[in-house]
DNA sequence: CACTTATGTCATGTTTGCTTGACATTTGGA
DNA sequence: TCCAAATGTCAAGCAAACATGACATAAGTG
């Protein structure tokens, strides 16, 4: 489950705690979730989703292994 | 984070226990998705979602709360 | 150099997703 | 009516998704 989080944040200027604080989640969270540690919930991929405002297969890519 | 996977489900009429094989999870699992019991990781809604030709967001509705 | 900010990471703990196994109840068909 | 399939639910356990706190390092800035 890749994901496109790094660049979505890095093109609107936030560090990984800005991010965090938007989506009400911890700043080590964000880094794991970009650093591919693992994969966020679903109610948080909506939640990341609405905030860039595209759809959650615009910002996760299935990889169909597993 | 309501979700349509019973009238899915229902529409080709497979019992939980088929989808939950299609889906590779128990039938537990299914029925406590569809119950209400708790959301599916992000993994198992995009194996969803590829299983019924629906994005996410066609099969999960993210009712903002949390 | 000293200081701050951003990032990565580790350790520990709690909650949630999911498992297996079991059992009760409901529903449909012979 | 009897039986089987489908559904709901509980308990116990493991793994993954979070949290908090701490520390190291790199890069910029005064």
């Amino acid at each position: 489950m890749k994901n496109r989080l790094r660049v979505l944040r890095a093109e609107r200027g936030w560090s990984q705690a800005d991010l965090a604080e938007r989506l009400g989640v911890a700043r080590q969270s964000v880094n794991a979730i970009e650093t591919g540690k693992f994969d966020p919930s679903l109610p948080l991929a909506f939640r990341i989703g609405r905030l860039f405002g595209l759809k959650v297969e615009d910002v996760f890519e299935d990889e169909g292994d597993q």
